[in-house]
DNA sequence: CGGTGACCAGAATGCTAATCTGGTCACCAG
DNA sequence: CTGGTGACCAGATTAGCATTCTGGTCACCG
């Protein structure tokens, strides 16, 4: 039946991410070769390609798999504890899992030694800039439930905010090795100058929490579906 | 007299100087060479030596001397208006001031293209680092005055501010074009940001900051003064 | 008909010769 | 005597070319 066909598909393809990323990681993006994660996955070359267009696309995949498995658990977090729903928490969850999944971070750190010219791929912006901070649906849906300041609209946050995540990541990198703090510290940082910065003046209660959660958790697994879907199928990346 | 002698000097650096700033924000670092700074100077090449003892100590003058300008103008803005001493005023103009100088915007922005290596050179960091700050003199000058939340030391907000203001110089490379927001609007938000996350909970009164700003313009002005010393002489650079 | 791998053009790399440039220092002008 | 100079040199950089490598294709096969 089609079912087992698709399966079947779907697992070949995760077998070939699964070395993409290993490789990648190994050795960078530059280094790997479409031939050795081809021989390494027990396939021909041309199936690869079966898969996705190019080369680049297939590292895409790579980036958009990693991230549709933290999207689907920033959602699962949401949806145990909808305290997760808040901006603040939010983030600091989504920087600590970035930080720790090495392709992820590899992304956010902009680590070009690994990630070499993928970085400037014109697709690989939409990925990282237009999805940081989620949806602006996601702050709609904050704003309206009274989770952040009332005096902002979504684009007035739009800036700031990412700007601020974004030296949490860019400043990894050049962070002093003697440097004294764990990966958590960093993280109760950045989300205490989020809720001081965005947050409302008066902590809301956990029934504002419950009411915006429903939303939030839908809106994430649809980001998280989305980078699915990117992530396998002919049907190929972002766009192109 | 020896006056003479000593302002002829630092003119001669100066129009060195000036050169080497030119042809860096025209030709980038790796294309300006030293025979044609001192040509364009009307002086030997040897004379370039009599001042700095190597190339890359030349152009971390031109932006120490564009630092002790910046540092001057900070001090110069708190002594007229002591509202400035406040951290995410000072902050805010160091943004903006550092953006509108062509030479600081490329340091703080990290601008590989007209940088080329001098970013990697080891006199570079304790530049950017240690100076972005100022000192922690400061921060505890704004402590002592209440200037700031009153749960932290100099050492909690070394790294959330750095990483802040880090983020704001660093994004900006990144921001799509069509971004409608000038200089000023984010300037605006990275004060906005800085205020509620580190400032006190209600406003304070001129007489604090009054109170602070000798202080202040004091330590601005050494600080000041150590680039201008780290610009001139055959002294050299940061160190080495 | 899904899958394969030989094949090809263009990109990447290695290598050598030729050029350029940071830094020195013997010499000079005042 | 002293501050200044520019010819000079070693090592770095670049240019040009030959060779290898690899992304992507497609005729063929099981």
């Amino acid at each position: 039946m089609a079912d087992d066909k698709g399966t079947d598909r779907r697992e070949r393809a995760d077998r070939i991410l699964d070395t993409a990323k290993d490789l990648l990681l190994r050795w960078g993006y530059r280094r790997v070769t479409i031939d050795e994660i081809a021989a390494r996955s027990g396939v021909g070359k041309g199936t690869v390609y079966l898969h996705w267009r190019t080369r680049e696309q297939l590292f895409m995949a790579v980036a958009a798999r990693e991230a549709a498995a933290m999207y689907g658990g920033v959602a699962d977090a949401m949806a145990a504890d909808p305290g997760e729903v808040a901006l603040h928490r939010y983030m600091r969850r989504l920087f600590v899992e970035a930080m720790e999944r090495p392709v992820l971070r590899a992304v956010f750190t902009r680590d070009t030694d690994t990630l070499g010219k993928l970085l400037s791929a014109p697709a690989y912006r939409s990925l990282e800039r237009a999805k940081l901070v989620a949806s602006h649906d996601y702050l709609r849906l904050l704003i309206d439930a009274g989770l952040l300041r009332d005096d902002l609209s979504p684009a007035d946050i739009d800036y700031p905010l990412t700007t601020i995540v974004f030296g949490f990541f860019a400043a990894e990198p050049l962070l002093p090795p003697d440097l004294g703090l764990t990966l958590h510290d960093k993280a109760d940082h950045l989300a205490d100058a989020l809720r001081r910065t965005f947050g409302p003046a008066r902590e809301p209660s956990h029934a504002r929490h419950a009411a915006a959660a429903p939303g939030a958790v839908a809106a994430f697994r649809t980001l998280a579906d989305e980078f699915r879907a990117a992530a396998y199928g002919a049907d190929g990346g972002t766009h192109e």
